[in-house]
DNA sequence: CGCTGCATTGAAATATCTCAATCAATGTGG
DNA sequence: CCACATTGATTGAGATATTTCAATGCAGCG
């Protein structure tokens, strides 16, 4: 059951017990990533993409000086690098945040389970749109919202995406443990106002920070006002729907 | 031949003649829209999915209050919503910039065409992809770059995306003709700053405006010096490959 | 002629960055 | 156990980038 979690809470009908079957068929080996290792590099070569288990991961550019963007942050369920099925080649890094566990993913194993279940391709198909959805999103939150709106937009985002999985839990700690660094990264701006950003996120009474990336999110409502939050792009069931996603022809 | 311009420039190995023949099979109807008029809108439901022969359309998000954020700006040769094919639904909106001619290919017609032709179906992923790449790219510089090395990244990225398919001419007018607001509303900066940034884009020799998004582009070589432009993302033929997408089992 | 939409400019207010320093927690070697 | 180095969080102060508001110019157009 390694991949119970793939589209959890996106498919209005789950997939078929043979699919989910063959799913997990194409699953060749799992491999541990302690924090903060590379996976892949842009501009690598791909034959076969990798779906993360357990922990969480980033995706990142960089610019010539080698200060870096993030794109993505990666959460278990999803395929970090499912695009590569069909780039064959990453235009940017997947970096672990935490240690991790991953599931290894040939690509001819995927070209296989696809000619039989085409169904499944279109579920993959869909899943790296929901990649570029939250892509969508990152845009307008570096484009229209100040430094705390975009924390609080990424933070919002997370814990719907983790909910939507089953691994929100609002009286533990973030299970996504971003450093101040990161979080400027992922919102474009300096790790000083990051840090800045949080403290009036704290004085607000929305988070509390234990250090190290430990955090704690006190007040979700208010984080959502902040940034003027819809998750609709996240695609999750009830919202933005995908029907026919599953009765469609293909 | 409508749809000549698909994946141009991208694609190693070309289509084969039949894939293109059914290719061409898949429009349904064409269509003509006056500028600045709205194709789909957020949370529309989808059937067909448009591809766009002539013109310029532009998509965005909007926020609470009405504010814009563009998320890709679609030229002759790029399907405007394909995503929906799998999606069902928009999570954003398409208008058109200028008159636009454009293709309507209904989903059904889509799915029987990638049941006889799978390669084509890959075809059409990958085309999608290229837009998240392109997603990640804007992250990147709303991220990481200020008002003018937005504005010139921006620039040059559509000289490339033109180049590719064929429509560049640097002794013409710039074919996309922007205004200042839609610089604003994609490069995330206030129309008045758009304003200044052009103004020293244009002091130093870069650009020539004249009036009414009427622009010409005089120095790429420094528009691109000035953003650390890498068009490795747009994978045109060359650059990052797409090797394996044509000769792929699937 | 008087609109209207777009481009342009000035001036003041804000947001954010950079640089430099400090603090706290943690780990390491002796 | 201590001295020291390292990493991440925090703070202050001054420099820059960007926004906002308000006004002006300019062209096309009924």
């Amino acid at each position: 059951m390694v991949m119970e979690r793939f589209l959890k809470g996106r498919l209005r009908h789950d997939l078929s017990a043979a699919e989910k079957r063959a799913l997990e068929g194409v699953v060749a080996d799992t491999m541990v990533l302690a924090p903060r290792e590379t996976l892949v590099s842009r501009g690598d070569r791909l034959d076969n993409s990798y779906y993360l288990i357990e922990g969480v991961m980033l995706r990142h550019l960089e610019d010539q000086r080698g200060d870096r963007q993030l794109v993505e942050v990666n959460i278990a369920g999803d395929f970090v690098d499912l695009h590569g099925y069909a780039m064959k080649r990453l235009d940017h890094s997947v970096q672990s945040l935490t240690r991790t566990v991953l599931a290894k993913v040939p690509h001819a194993a995927l070209s296989q389970v696809i000619a039989v279940h085409p169904h499944l391709g279109r579920a993959m198909w869909f899943s790296t749109l929901l990649d570029a959805a939250m892509h969508r999103e990152w845009i307008f939150r570096l484009g229209r919202l100040n430094a705390e709106g975009r924390i609080a937009h990424l933070l919002v985002e997370l814990i719907e995406r983790l909910r939507l999985v089953g691994l929100y839990d609002a009286d533990r700690d973030f299970p996504v443990p971003l450093l101040q660094r990161d979080y400027a990264e992922a919102c474009g701006i300096s790790a000083v106002h990051a840090n800045r950003s949080f403290r009036t996120l704290k004085e607000r009474g929305m988070v509390v920070m234990e250090g190290e990336g430990r955090l704690r999110i006190l007040d979700e409502v208010g984080l959502r006002k902040l940034c003027d939050f819809d998750g609709a792009y996240l695609y999750g069931e009830g919202s933005l729907a995908l029907d026919g996603l599953t009765d469609a022809p293909c």
